[in-house]
This record gives C-alpha cells, sequence and structure tokens, in this order.
RNA sequence: GGGGCCGUAGCUCAGUUGGUUAGAGCAUCGGACUUUUAAUCCGUUGGUCCUGGGUUCGAGUCCCAGCGGCCCCA
C-alpha cells in the first residue's frame, strides 16, 4: 500500500486494489525471468481427448499416459503445498494438481503468482485423484498469459445481462451455455452454406452501400461518401442485386450477410442482422418450400436440435412436410371475418383498434392478420398466398391478380422465412415500385423506383423463386434462446458513462 | 413514443415504517493445511448506495428530472 502511495498509483477502491496484488505477481514473475505473457505453446491436448483418455485408464493406476493441456484457471484450490486447478479450454475443462514436492522449488515459485483468469500451460500425467476426480498430476508448469482483472463472481458468473453483452469475452468464459449457443450457431451457417451448395447454388456477394435501399420495408442507415460526394445508405434487404444475377445467368445464387435497418431494439430485432436470401431460376414458391423444409432440417441436425420441441410456450415438430394454410383461410377462422370483403375485414380490424380509414384494404388486412393470426400460429406452418397490393415484388397467382404467390414460414408466433414466387414482369414491376398504397408510410413500403433494377428486368430475369431466412431469428429458435441479443455476439447498446 | 420493473463493494446479492458507524458470500491480502473440487478454518482490506435536484431534524429507502438496463405495448 504505502509503496503504491509513493508511485502515486495509490490503490484506492476494491477494483484498484485487486489489480495491484495481480500486478505485484506479475512484477514477481518478471523477476523470476518468466514472460508474463507467454509464447507459442505446440503439443496441448483438448480436454475432451484428456478425458477420453482418462475414462479408459484404471482409476487406481498410476502409470497413465503423459499429457500436455493449456487453458484459463477457473478454480483454485490451494491445501498448502498442493494446489488443485480447475483448468478450462474451449472443449471442456479438467483438474490439475501441483505440489510442491512434485514440481520441485522453481516451478512452485510459479505456481505462488498465480490468480484465478490465468493461462497456463501444463505436463503432467493423466489419472485420478483419491476422491476419483480425473486429474493431471503436474510435473511442469509453464506461465503463458497474466489476467490483470479479477474475474466475475466464480460460482454465479455475471448475472447482469448488460455487462454480458458489454463484455461479451466474459459471458463466454463464464456464461452456462453461451459458448455452446454460439457454436450451434456456428453449425447452423455452416448446414445452411451446405444444404445450398449441395443444391448447386453459388454464394455471392452483393453491396452493402448503395444508392437507394430496397427489396424490404425498412428504414435504411445513411452515410455519405467523401470522395465521390454522394449520399448512401447501407442495405436494408439483398433481393434486388441477387435477382440482377438471375437476370445475369446465375440461376441459383444466395448471399448470407448482414443487413441493416434504423428501426426499433428489441428482444426479436436488432439493427443489424444476418440475412440469408436464396434465388432459384425456374422455381417458384413451392420450390422455395422444399428449400426451406431442407434447410430446417439440417440446420436443426447441425445444432442437435431435437425434431419435437418447446419454445416460448409453443410445441414444435420440425418433421416435414410442414403444414401449409392459405392466408384468408387463418384470418376468417381467426377473427371469424369474410377475408374476400374489404368492408368484413375492416369491421374486425376496427374491432381490434387497428385504423381504417384512408388506407388500402390489403394494409388494414395485413394489420388484422398480424395483429391477430401470427401468435396462434405455432408452427412450423407455411402461410400462403399473400393480398397481392402489400408484396410489389411478387408474381400474381396466375387467374387471381390480387393473390401474390408468397409463404411466410411461422413457428412459435414468429415469422422465420419469406418467399416469393418472383416477379418478372418489368412493366408491372415499375408500376407496383410507383404505387404508394394509402395508408403506408414510405418508410413501411417495399415500393421504392429502382429504374436501374426495372432496367435489368427488361432484359428477361428468369420464373424463378426466391426465398429468405432471418438466421439470427433461426438459431433463436434452434437453440431456444429467448432473445436475439442472445445469438448476436455484439448486439447494439448505448455508450456507458463510466467503463 | 407510452407503461411496468430495476440500478448498493471487482462479481453475486441483503438492507424492515425514513432513524445510530450501509451488511453478507465470492474475490483480495495475512495465517493453517500434500487429495481438494463453489475446498475448509482464523483474521483482513474494500462503498460516488447510477447522476442531479427536492421533501425532512434525518434519505440507500420518499418525490421530481436525467442516464443506463430488462420486459410489455405502439
Amino acid at each position: 500500500m504505502h509503496e503504491s502511495q509513493e508511485s502515486g498509483a495509490t490503490a484506492k477502491g476494491t477494483a484498484a486494489q485487486l489489480e495491484q496484488a495481480r500486478r505485484a505477481k506479475l512484477d514477481r514473475l518478471v523477476s523470476l525471468g518468466i514472460d508474463p505473457w507467454g509464447k507459442r505453446f505446440d503439443g496441448g491436448l483438448p480436454m475432451a481427448e484428456v478425458r477420453t483418455r482418462g475414462d479408459a485408464l484404471d482409476k487406481a493406476a498410476e502409470d497413465g499416459p503423459t499429457v500436455r493441456v493449456a487453458g484459463r484457471i477457473m478454480l483454485l484450490r490451494s491445501a498448502g503445498s498442493l494446489v488443485f486447478i480447475d483448468l478450462h479450454d474451449r472443449t471442456g475443462r479438467i483438474q490439475i494438481m501441483l505440489g510442491k514436492k512434485q514440481v520441485g522449488p522453481d516451478a512452485w515459485k510459479i505456481v505462488d503468482c498465480l490468480d484465478l483468469g490465468d493461462i497456463i500451460g501444463i505436463d503432467g500425467r493423466l489419472g485420478w485423484s483419491k476422491t476419483g476426480e480425473m486429474t493431471v498430476f503436474a510435473s511442469g508448469i509453464e506461465f503463458l498469459t497474466k489476467s490483470l482483472e479479477t474475474p466475475p463472481d466464480k460460482y454465479h458468473g455475471l448475472v447482469d445481462a448488460d455487462l454480458r453483452q458489454r463484455m461479451r469475452y466474459l459471458d463466454l468464459i463464464h456464461g452456462e451455455g453461451v459458448r455452446d449457443r454460439f457454436v450451434a450457431r456456428s453449425r447452423i451457417v455452416e448446414a445452411v452454406r451446405r444444404v445450398l451448395a449441395d443444391r448447386g447454388y453459388l454464394e455471392v456477394e452483393g453491396p452493402t452501400l448503395q444508392e437507394s435501399a430496397g427489396g424490404a420495408a425498412a428504414r435504411p442507415f445513411k452515410t455519405h461518401h467523401n470522395a465521390l460526394d454522394m449520399p448512401l445508405v447501407l442495405r436494408i434487404a439483398l433481393e434486388l442485386h441477387l435477382k440482377r444475377l438471375l437476370v445475369g445467368g446465375m440461376e441459383r445464387v444466395f448471399e448470407l450477410g448482414r443487413v441493416y435497418r434504423n428501426e426499433g431494439v428489441s428482444p426479436r430485432h436488432n439493427p443489424e442482422f444476418t440475412m440469408l436470401e436464396a434465388y432459384e431460376a425456374y422455381g417458384d414458391y413451392g420450390t422455395m418450400m422444399d428449400l426451406t423444409e431442407a434447410i430446417l432440417v439440417a440446420t436443426a441436425q447441425a445444432a442437435g436440435t431435437p425434431t419435437r420441441f418447446e419454445w416460448m410456450g409453443h410445441t414444435v415438430d420440425l418433421t416435414p412436410p410442414f403444414r401449409r394454410a392459405k392466408y384468408d383461410d387463418l384470418l376468417r377462422e381467426v377473427t371469424g371475418c369474410d377475408p374476400e370483403d374489404p368492408a368484413s375485414v375492416a369491421a374486425a380490424a376496427a374491432q381490434h383498434g387497428i385504423e381504417t380509414a384512408n388506407r388500402h384494404p390489403d394494409v388494414v388486412k395485413s394489420d388484422l392478420f398480424e395483429a391477430t393470426v401470427e401468435k396462434t400460429l405455432s408452427g412450423p406452418v407455411f402461410v400462403i398466398d399473400y393480398p397481392a397490393a402489400v408484396c410489389p415484388l411478387t408474381k400474381r397467382k396466375a387467374g387471381h391478380p390480387h393473390v401474390a404467390e408468397r409463404f411466410e414460414l411461422y413457428v412459435a408466433g414468429i415469422e422465420l422465412a419469406n418467399a416469393y414466387t418472383e416477379l418478372n414482369d418489368p412493366d408491372l414491376q415499375e408500376e407496383l415500385f410507383r404505387t404508394q398504397l394509402a395508408g403506408l408510410a414510405a418508410d413501411e413500403s417495399m415500393a421504392r423506383m429502382d429504374t436501374d433494377f426495372i432496367k435489368a428486368l427488361r432484359h428477361g430475369m428468369p420464373p424463378a423463386g426466391g426465398l429468405g431466412i432471418g438466421i439470427d431469428r433461426l438459431v433463436m429458435f434452434l437453440t431456444a434462446a429467448p432473445s436475439i441479443r442472445d445469438v448476436i455476439l455484439f448486439p447494439i447498446h448505448r455508450p456507458r458513462a463510466d467503463a
């Protein structure tokens, strides 16, 4: 304490004292000629593999194999000149026993400098302790990295949701199942790519900086290019550029990438999130249903999700084929209105407090559907055949100009996928881009003129099916996560005044 | 944008109707311990009670505003 006052670094407050104690140990390591930041450490076995070997050992035997492991100190129990450590790596944990006699006086000086959170490498004999715990009985220790910060409570870990997201690295170390969930996310994305690759799809990358944001109904983030002195927006969807590639003869394309929507934050919304969009020439929305089922089955398997499970209070069974239900039929069942009759729909909407005056009937209908039907859909269910006016990028059903060949896949009341038979008539597309629906704010409208896209369509886009899947929601669903922030490593946050 | 709940030590949490010097566990530091496993035992350090106002003899506690978080609704 007195030393620190002399050096001007007064240890005021617990945090400073805790750090000072760690820095003292760091200094001791340096004085022992040890680099507290370590170096390359080859030949370490993953803990999971060590455990597999340990399980095969006779528990009384004292001639187990020599193993080398590396990891972070999560627990440290000192019994005099005997120290037990729980060492963790990405694959699991194992107990290390360090004895003063066993490791010798030089190594013991290192053991004296260990704190929770430090990273070390250990050589030792694999065996079982007297109390029946698989243990590496250390013969040597290599110091690899000092931790200057105090880890969270070793039993409770980090609980505060804010801290967990701002300091995700700590959450990954200490949070129950946190790393597993992000491992699952990686496996899910891998599976998506595999399904598409197996079907001959090419993965491509469209521009994230665009002149105008199309392909969805959302407000974009605005930015500016200095050298070109032009305003730009971040993309809100992948659709319009992928369809240009269909024109270009890339008949099966997909993009798996980040999109940005300048809107509210909620348990199901983050301003940046990951979308999959896939387009298949010569297909339609039925083709996309098959693809969606294949992706759901493959990703569930990759994530280790059972076929039948509970999520958000809904029971879900992922055995294909998924149920298909017509939009109008669901609306009729749930609300009792006549979907074909705008007056009947408006009356039902009014009962739910939905504004009906001066609004396009399909907008009202869409609001009514969202307010009443969506939450009842345990799913998985393909809701098919949407009111055409709210689908400006979708081909109309042959002989039914007011019905769009669109489906949304619902699971547990949440929209997981959205697909169309793609509109490829350039004249109709141009007209729909021009048509602003009454009662729909520009921000909420997909109708935004994109003359370059129209030009592309005029060169001929083959009939096609297109599919969009929200990867974050898919991961939420398959890992039973209640919030999108549980599946995004670094979700958006307001800055904090202190830290 | 509206409503509800929350913010106390590095972490996890108590804190009664407003009442003496704000507590515990973990972590830290010192001590005992060669079979522990959230080790145990003895001792020890550590506080902008989110911030700013207000009410009061007296505020962690009540009121107002702000900041931050979680949830619900639009």
